[in-house]
DNA sequence: ATCGGTATTGGCAGCGCTGCCAACGTCACC
DNA sequence: GGTGACGTTGGCAGCGCTGCCAATACCGAT
């Protein structure tokens, strides 16, 4: 019950349950054989000496790892916080445990984290998109532990790759506007250089402004992380440029809702005089007045699944988990 | 270079090298003294062999944690993101690890969690809040390691708090309102047995109606977890019943935003009809036609704070990081 | 009562690293 | 030339647990 400075070890309960110390490991981890009597008394002494198990020392000796690694570009994005919820819930379930760092976007600081993670041996690596720096390829390729890749699958993965086209997510979303009928179709973007995924999508949407025999749309992109304030931003300095633009689509849905933010206070019609579309499917973005025609992404079931690959230890693969166009009112 | 079964220890590197363990993880940790001659030849060796050295034998050898652990009830809500991020960040910085779990608010979880967690022997557990499972505060007593509880300061801390007092924003965002003139003031809430500091705020906020000689609130408290959709929903349902509202108060800024939306889509005129106020600060709360009036908590630095501090191993104590009441223009 | 087979159990050698201590030179100084 | 101090270094006993193997107990069948 109290605290001791020389913690309580396997060996005193084994003393204490007059067993050795190998059954009471059975006993705890419920592996292998042992008799019922003899379960009751170890964890009574379990329970008597408040015994419990160091999982330091478990790792060390045993072969398999109970770490999971994530390193993810932002918190502030909710994405990602989603994703890792969706991994921590299942690796909980698998008796493994999460441990995460972040980014902040930056290739040379993952490859940093990365470093610092193997050094944990975890079962896995879990990192956001396919594109890294050679010397994080290189590194996980070396450490011989399992890969996941999330959030894309446009590319080539090293081993586990769960996520869904973005750029056929972006060709979606060119395609739903020309099909409404818009014809003047704008872009207001973030930093394509640190988001890959943003660009690809982006690379979609032209792919498909471009087969439409659409002229190729006037972009706004901002060299900065995406934000609601920025959006607002872009969008109101892509209008000042091009005002008989009929439609914009805008990175995520961050900065989306900044668009449509602007347009309400800009009295701008939405989407009568001016149609927008996100990306992402937040959940704020369902109760705005008029809610916002965007692509919804699965990204607890991309974390679940991906957690799942790894405690199943399954074979290199790449799932695409899809997306869903929602279509709101303003577009 | 390549991976190989038997992975490279501290000893290989000392053979290559020519040198004892010792001095390789002298030289590695850059701690005891060694000359510069042996760590160039160390350190070719760990380049030469891609040695990557394994945390977890060398927590299992020395005494101090390189874990420190943290539970927090969620990650949808940005506000644990931030102050996870804030965490993280710091304690990369004093070269230890993060691990995480997300109790989804349920204190029996957060206890099978804690448990969970005290396995890998961190050097501290973060939670969020003061209050707990009467088991958890137990196993964290047992523990004997540094406890912080974040974001809230209302109450008796176990070792390290650092938070703001929630009861007082409540107070001081009623008291914004009643100065501003408005008399009929309402409530919107979620559910306050998950979220204890959301009810110390409406506590608070009650308290100081009563003060200034108003009648209580009218209230509309959703048994929910808070969201836009919620505080959408609950504004129309308390303006149902009491059409003659002036202000209202939500429990944070989800909810707010949802109130906003419905008095923008309803046609109620911010503030002139109806003034809103909300809690936390959110990012895209700025950027709204109107900007919402609200209190900005600084979740980041309680991160850091609070990593410092257990970084620091300082004496039990809390820190009132404050908040700062952002004049928007919907009160 | 004997025997093979199965269910339980204990002993102990590591897992890879750190912390401690003894053993080195090497100097400056007497 | 002797001496103590200091900067370096290597050896090795654990940290607490798991995995392996041998030992023992127990069972029904012969």
């Amino acid at each position: 019950m109290e605290q001791r400075s020389t913690s309580i070890t396997l060996l005193d309960v084994a003393e204490a349950a007059g067993v050795g110390e190998s059954t009471v490991s059975r006993v705890l981890r419920d592996h292998g054989s042992f008799s019922e009597k003899t379960r009751a008394r170890v964890m009574a002494a379990v329970e008597t000496l408040g015994y419990v198990p160091n999982r330091i020392a478990g790792a060390l000796a045993s072969t398999g790892s109970p770490l999971v690694a994530i390193v993810v570009p932002s918190l502030s994005n909710i994405v990602f916080a989603d994703v890792l919820r969706g991994v921590a819930q299942t690796l909980e379930a698998g008796r493994r445990q999460a441990v995460f760092a972040v980014s902040e976007y930056e290739p040379s600081r993952e490859e940093a984290l990365v470093a610092a993670m193997l050094a944990w041996r975890p079962a896995a690596v879990m990192l956001a998109g396919l594109e890294h720096a050679e010397g994080t390829r290189r590194m996980l390729r070396a450490a011989g532990c399992r890969i996941a890749e999330l959030l894309d699958i446009d590319g080539t993965p090293q081993d586990l790759a769960v996520g869904f086209s973005n750029r056929t997510a972006g060709r979606v979303s060119a395609l739903h506007m020309v099909q409404r009928g818009y014809r003047r179709i704008g872009y207001v973007g973030h930093d394509i250089g640190q988001d890959t995924r943003a660009g690809k999508r982006l690379a979609g949407f032209r792919e498909t402004l471009a087969e439409a025999g659409l002229a190729p749309a006037s972009e706004d992109i901002r060299a900065v992380r995406s934000s609601v304030g920025e959006g607002r931003i872009g969008l109101a300095a892509l209008m000042a440029r091009q005002p008989q633009l009929d439609a914009v689509y805008f990175s995520n849905d961050d900065m989306a809702l900044g668009g449509y933010f602007h347009c309400l206070e800009a009295g701008i019609a939405v989407p009568g005089q001016l149609a927008i579309m996100g990306f992402n499917g937040l959940d704020i973005a369902r109760h705005t007045p008029q809610p916002l025609t965007t692509i919804e992404t699965p990204r607890d079931e991309i974390g679940r699944i991906a957690a799942q690959l790894v405690l199943d230890d399954a074979p290199p693969q790449t799932v695409d988990c899809g997306f869903r166009l929602v279509e709101g009112a303003t577009v």
